[in-house]
Formats: C-alpha cells, sequence, structure tokens
DNA sequence: GTATCGG
DNA sequence: CCGATACAACGCCAT
DNA sequence: ATGGCG
C-alpha cells in the first residue's frame, strides 16, 4: 500500500471529476449520496480559501464557512467537498443555493467534506480513497462544526441500492472505485447514477379510464426519424392537468397509430391514438432495452416544444471528430497590424488557428461578417457582410431571405482564408442555417459610457442575470474584448426575429425601469450618459455582434472571451485577454465556461412574457 | 488583399 | 507586364 | 429626413 508523502500543500488542486453510469457496475464501491450543490475545495492553512470546481477563490462568499473550517485542528489541509441547502426535511435543494450566493447570504451554507488530499504537509492523493475518508471523518467528527459535516459512505447492498436510494427521494448517488487514488481528471474511478431521467415525449396515444384518462402513450424519434413507442405514463397527473387535458386530446384523436411499432395491449385496455404533436416532460427510472421507460411520471406539458424534436437525449454525447486543418498560405506576415504592441499579421494568424478548435464549433453554420483592416487597425477598415465579387478561400456563400449572399466559416481553412484577406474581427449572427427566420439565441450587450468605473459593469452584469435566472433563462457570459460584457442567452429556436427582439427589449425596459440611475433601454449616446445602455437591437435579423474568440481591431488586438459567472466578481476588464495571453487562460482552464450552452434547451414562455407584463 | 483594366 | 484603380454593409432608432 | 450606431 502506498505511503503519504511528505511534500509541500499545492496553491490549488483540480477535482477529480464524476463520469455518468446508469447502474452500479461491478467491482467494490463506496457509495454516498449525491448531493445537489455546488462542487468547492478548501484549503486550510495560514488561512483558509474556498475554491469553485474551476478553481475561483469564493472564500469572501461564504466567510461563515471560511471561518468555522479555521477551527480545524490542522496546520493544514485540503478537503474536497460540496457546498448544499437543507431544506426544513434535511434534504438538499437547488434553488435556494443559487439565491443565497446572488444575495450574499450564505451563512446557512452546509459543506459536505468527502475526500481529503492532504494533511499537515502529507501528500494523501495516493492512498486509497478508504484511509483518505477515514481521516477526514475523524478530522470532521472531533470538530463538530455546525455547517461542516461529513459526507457518509451508505451502508446498503448494493444490489438493492438504486431501490432504497429511490425511496429515501434522493436524486442519485456517487460512487468511489474502492482503494482508487484522487487524480484531478475523469477516470472513472467516480462515478454518479441518477435515480432518475427526465426528459420530454411525444403524446402519441391514451388509455380510456373512469377518470377520462387512464395513462398517457408516448413515443420518442429514433435516430432515422421515425416516431417509435415509449412507454406508459400513469402517474403524477393532477385533476386539474386531467380536466385541462382531456379536451386537447379528445380533438387530436385518430383512427390509427402515428407510431412505427404499434405496442400490444391486453384485452380490456381502452386505447386512444392521437396525432403526435403534444409534448410533454416525465420522470422515469430507466429505459428497458426496448426502449420503454419505467417507473414514469408525468411532469407537465411542454407547449413550447415542437414534437418533430424529441428523441433519446444520450447521456455521453459523442464527441466531435478532430477538425482536419488545411493550410491557407499568409502572405505579408511580418506586417504590423497594431503599431501600438507590434503585433503583426502573422501573430493574429497564429492565434486563429490555434483558437479554431474553440472558435469553430460556436460559429458552426452561422452567418458572419468580417470586420477588415488590410492597412492594420491604424488604416481604413471596412465591414464585409455578402460574398459579392471574390470568393475567399473554403467561405461558403448562403441565401439569406433578403436574397443577398451570406458568409459560412465552418473551417480552419475558411478562418485562415479571412485572416490572409486582413479580417481582424468575426461577427456572427444570432440563427443559423437550420432556419435563419428563427433565432436560436439573443444577446444583451452591456454598453457603458465609456466613463463608467469597471465595477458598475461587474455589478450591472450579474443584475442582468439574475433577472434572466428569474425569469427562468439560463445565460452565458463573455468579454466584448472592448469596454462591456455580451449576456448570450441560446434558445430552441422557435419564436422569430420580431418576437425575441421584443421580449429581449422587455426585459431590458424592465430593468431600465428598475434602476434608471445605472441603466438605460434607449439607444443613442445622450442616453447612456453615466449609465449603461442595455443594447437589444444585436436581436434583428441581419444583425451580428461580434463572435466568441474574435480578435476585436483596436489597439491591444483583446479577444471576446467566454468566461464564467462565478469568475465576473475578479475580471479585471472586458479587454483584458488578448491574443498575447490568451493561451495562458485556455490552456489552464479545467472546462469550458461554455461547455454546455449548445445543450441548453429553453425557450421564451408565456409566463416569462406575462412577468414582464407583455402580450 | 485581389481582380481587372488600360497604357 | 505592371501600376492604377475599384471594391469589400445596412437596418434600426432617436431626434 | 437625417445622422449615429454597431
Ligand atoms: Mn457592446
Ligand atoms: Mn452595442
Amino acid at each position: 500500500m502506498a505511503r503519504a508523502k511528505m511534500s509541500p500543500c499545492p496553491a490549488k488542486i483540480a477535482p477529480q471529476l464524476v463520469s455518468l453510469a446508469t447502474s452500479p457496475p461491478p467491482g467494490k464501491w463506496l457509495y454516498e449520496v449525491k448531493l445537489d450543490g455546488w462542487r468547492m475545495l478548501a484549503r486550510c492553512d495560514q488561512v483558509v480559501r474556498l475554491f469553485t470546481r474551476n478553481g475561483f477563490d469564493w472564500t469572501k462568499r461564504m466567510p461563515r464557512l471560511a471561518k468555522e473550517l479555521a477551527t480545524l485542528k490542522v496546520d493544514s489541509a485540503w478537503i474536497d467537498g460540496e457546498v448544499i441547502v437543507l431544506n426544513e426535511e434535511g434534504l438538499p435543494v437547488f434553488q435556494p443555493l443559487q439565491s443565497a450566493f446572488n444575495t450574499g447570504k450564505t451563512d446557512h451554507l452546509i459543506y459536505f467534506g468527502f475526500d481529503l488530499l492532504f494533511l499537515n504537509g502529507a501528500d494523501l492523493r495516493d492512498l486509497p480513497v478508504e484511509i483518505r475518508r477515514e481521516q477526514l471523518r475523524e478530522l470532521i467528527e472531533n470538530a463538530s462544526l455546525e455547517h461542516v459535516r461529513f459526507s457518509e459512505t451508505l451502508d446498503v447492498d448494493p444490489r438493492h441500492l438504486l431501490e432504497n436510494i429511490r425511496r429515501l427521494g434522493m436524486e442519485g448517488i456517487v460512487g468511489k472505485r474502492a482503494g482508487s487514488p484522487y487524480r484531478s481528471e475523469r477516470n472513472g474511478d467516480w462515478i454518479k447514477i441518477k435515480i432518475h431521467h427526465r426528459q420530454e415525449f411525444v403524446v402519441v396515444g391514451y388509455t380510456r379510464a373512469a377518470a377520462g384518462i387512464g395513462s398517457l402513450l408516448i413515443g420518442l424519434h429514433n435516430d432515422a426519424g421515425e416516431l417509435t413507442y415509449a412507454g406508459r405514463v400513469k402517474s403524477g397527473f393532477d385533476s386539474r392537468t386531467l380536466t385541462e387535458l382531456r379536451p386537447r386530446l379528445r380533438a387530436l384523436e385518430r383512427p390509427v397509430t402515428a407510431l412505427k411499432d404499434s405496442p400490444r395491449f391486453t384485452k380490456g385496455v381502452d386505447v386512444a391514438w392521437l396525432e403526435p404533436v403534444l409534448v410533454c416532460e416525465v420522470r422515469y427510472a430507466e429505459i428497458t432495452p426496448k426502449g420503454n421507460v419505467r417507473h414514469a411520471v408525468f411532469q407537465g406539458m411542454r407547449d413550447d416544444k415542437p414534437a418533430a424534436g424529441i428523441s433519446l437525449e444520450s447521456s455521453t454525447p459523442e464527441q466531435p471528430p478532430e477538425p482536419r486543418k488545411t493550410q491557407i498560405r499568409i502572405t505579408h506576415g511580418e506586417r504590423v497590424i497594431d503599431p501600438s504592441t507590434g503585433l503583426t499579421k502573422r501573430q493574429l494568424a497564429d492565434y486563429y488557428a490555434r483558437v479554431g478548435d474553440w472558435m469553430l464549433p460556436l460559429l458552426h453554420d452561422r452567418p458572419v461578417s468580417l470586420v477588415r483592416a488590410p492597412d492594420g487597425i491604424e488604416g481604413e477598415q471596412f465591414f464585409q457582410r455578402n460574398t459579392t465579387g471574390l470568393a475567399i478561400p473554403d467561405i461558403e456563400t448562403m441565401h439569406r431571405p433578403s436574397g443577398k449572399p451570406a458568409m459560412l466559416i465552418n473551417t480552419s481553412k475558411a478562418l485562415m482564408s479571412a485572416v490572409q484577406m486582413s479580417a481582424i474581427e468575426i461577427h456572427a449572427w444570432n440563427a443559423t442555417t437550420t432556419d435563419l427566420s428563427r433565432p436560436d439565441r439573443f444577446i444583451l450587450d452591456l454598453d457603458p459610457d465609456p466613463a463608467l468605473p469597471w465595477l458598475h459593469m461587474i455589478e450591472a452584469t450579474h443584475l442582468v442575470c439574475v433577472v434572466l435566472q428569474e425569469l427562468g433563462l439560463v445565460s452565458f457570459l463573455k468579454t466584448s474584448g472592448g469596454k462591456g460584457i455580451h449576456i448570450v442567452v441560446p434558445l430552441t429556436p422557435k419564436d422569430d426575429w420580431t418576437a425575441v427582439k421584443t421580449f429581449s427589449q422587455a426585459i431590458v425596459k424592465h430593468i431600465a425601469k428598475l434602476i434608471p440611475e445605472r441603466f438605460s433601454a434607449v439607444s443613442g449616446p445622450k442616453n447612456r450618459v453615466g449609465r449603461i445602455f442595455i443594447d437589444y437591437l444585436r436581436n434583428s435579423s441581419g444583425a451580428t455582434t461580434v463572435a466568441a474568440y474574435s480578435v476585436r481591431a483596436r489597439p491591444g488586438l483583446a479577444v471576446s472571451m467566454p468566461i464564467w459567472h462565478e469568475e465576473l466578481s475578479m475580471l479585471q476588464g472586458a479587454h483584458v485577454f488578448t491574443i498575447q495571453n490568451v493561451f495562458r487562460r485556455l490552456d489552464s482552464l479545467i472546462e469550458d465556461p461554455w461547455a454546455v450552452l449548445p445543450n441548453t434547451a429553453q425557450t421564451i414562455t408565456a409566463q416569462m412574457r406575462k412577468k414582464l407584463g407583455i402580450r
């Protein structure tokens, strides 16, 4: 067995990550309750520091926890755990955790430690997880702190694990492979097993019962686009839902099933088939090999979702293939394009060649415009949105609603061609060629009076994000590369440009009314003196906003950089990432701040509009 | 930065 | 052949 | 109708 090594406590440690599993794997595993909170690593030596899973220092946001941890009887230690909020029943709840950080009221947070990486100068990471956890348990139990607890190993028979957990009302479990060391990576030694899965299904029929509706029959589209049977949902309905649903289903009845594979029912079951247009959300325990849900519970109708796109959500999204890079000859590489720094066209080309892996997925099938500067950023610049005239190698053209030919940059070759053609900035649409009339995101572009202190921008961004969050919208952030911040809200394409712009404007009006001394909802420079104009006009058809990872054609060659919400408060400005320092950041990022943006399924709902008082 | 035109 | 020259957006909003 | 804006 490995012995602990004596070594100095590292300043930072990246967390070990969990893999998703569908059932308990063979072999010996230690199981704990899956805590639905925020991962947090604590370094305790002279002072206590709390770090998020992405390595940001959040000590200041949890002073109470830091203070308690400081009373641990250790010279030094690194603890891995999860910060959560418990409700009255002692169960973890996620929503109140978010609002705790938003309001700064974090004194009631509980820190559940589950691993000990260093103790008093000894590196425990090569020791078996059982040993590390035993030491942590002793440490925490001896201290008996009010808000710091140990995440106990579950004492249950693995064969009955899932049922037991389900009975306890937990959302899932985390397993650690017995004997495994601690590694700052995702290596399969840590797994999570979710008890419940949730996703949307197409309503393809129902069974009639005394109450009108006995159960819903649901289906999914397979890879070939065919609608296949996915089982019956018998529980989770309240009487109001049933009353509302009955006439809707009645109106959609059809004599034969729309399913490719019609299931057989035992005699006496009265089945009514439906046009496959309604979508409902269902929680379920598992999907059988035949593709039927088990323990399905109705969660509600999803009237905002079109039935056509509903298929099984994969637990392991497939990896995109390596982009093949074709070389484009860059001429005049020695030419200085930014006299303020001496940066050359070669350095710009190197940047775009290297950032392509991050940038190109976000540009895929999205019409773009270019800011070109043949004589450098101090020379004359022009904006190009069409491909009229000369072709740029590998840049595809496609016809937009107006009939004009728009440009697409889908490959590294196309990107490098643009650079050779003296492009510096790349701006993108808020829709893709899949449907150019339905935006797949909207952007709130925070434009400050240039004289405003940066702190105002941080506070403003945070406030807008809280408003979005309260509406139920997930947002993503990037620096503009100039003075402001861009807030990106991904959408499942549904509403048209007018509807999305009107909605984004309603958000801006709401905020400007809330805090008129900080925000303006009206464009024009004199409307934002001393304030921030939240520019919703980027959400018109044909409008573009500078793309993530685009360089800006201004002194310093700053880059528009995706950031985490959690690093906003420590950000020093919107221009701090430049082509000179950007890879120090990207290479050291544990995870892409926008990793889940493409998987974010959300639409503007009637409820959101109601909250904003429109339509 | 490139394509085309006229001297 | 080579140097000169043309060309590379456009819609929305405030006033 | 015009100018600013991105
Ligand atoms: Mn801006
Ligand atoms: Mn703007």
